[in-house]
DNA sequence: TATTTAATGCAACATTGTTGCGTTTTGCAA
DNA sequence: TTGCAAAACGCAACAATGTTGCATTAAATA
């Protein structure tokens, strides 16, 4: 396995993603570090990113894909994909409910390896406007 | 609103789906009515089809869209999304569990509108390949 | 069988994600 | 501090997926 390097085009990434309070979409994300670096680019930091455990990713209820930090995991484990993902149908932000945890009992035939519960609604600041 | 038609390209969609046990994504139905109609048209009978309550869209955890019947849904009431959902990340086919409903409790500042939970794994014919 | 309009096909475009390759930059060690 | 290996980058080109406009076709019904 190679050496990962802490790149600027790592940093304003991982700084974008580390500053917003939902989960971004990597148009998001590439508006957001505008100039930092190449689109390219934003897609591979983002996937050492995910392999690093550093950011997970989260699957929108319309397939769009997002990524946010994981406040529980470290680098040292892998990620405990068993909380729950709100999605909100007006304002298209995903937050992670990382208090709610999930338990499901599958027939033994079927082995998991994650979970993956998204809710779509509409969230409190949406419902308040 | 319209009123739906039963066209050939629709039959042919739906015959698709209502005959797979796994859910499809949208160029794995246009090859399967290859010549049947156009691409787009897919989309577009797709599309009239989640509208109609006849299929409904499930987000594999990739990100791809797939479809499939939902056998305890009729065209009288709108589609009851708290099942589960597996996708099995060896042979990449999803398949609803309606039998395992799902119970979530969140802060009435959240408005839940539809439940998505899909968990990945191995299924059982994958295991015992 | 004529009429209405839902649905289609086609072309063109937009968005999102991928790959190859030559160049730049990072981390480390001499 | 400088040189080196390879990780990471930018750019260009491509592939896949999804969307839109518009003229044409074909369902349903009267």
């Amino acid at each position: 396995m190679s050496i990962p390097r802490n790149t600027k085009a790592k940093q304003a990434v991982l700084h974008e993603i580390a500053s917003s309070d939902f989960a971004l979409s990597q148009p998001e994300i590439f508006e957001r570090v505008k100039g930092a670096c190449d689109r390219v680019t934003v897609y591979r930091v983002l996937e050492r990113l995910v392999m690093e455990n550093k950011i997970h990713k989260i699957v929108n209820i319309d397939g769009t894909i997002n990524y946010a930090l994981c406040a529980s995991c470290d680098e040292s484990h892998t990620h405990a994909h068993d909380h729950l993902h709100f999605s909100c149908v007006s304002c298209k932000k995903i937050e992670c409910l990382e208090e709610q945890l999930i338990h499901v009992k599958l027939p033994d035939t079927y082995q998991i390896k994650e979970l993956f519960l998204t809710i779509s609604g509409i969230c409190p600041s949406c419902q308040a406007n």
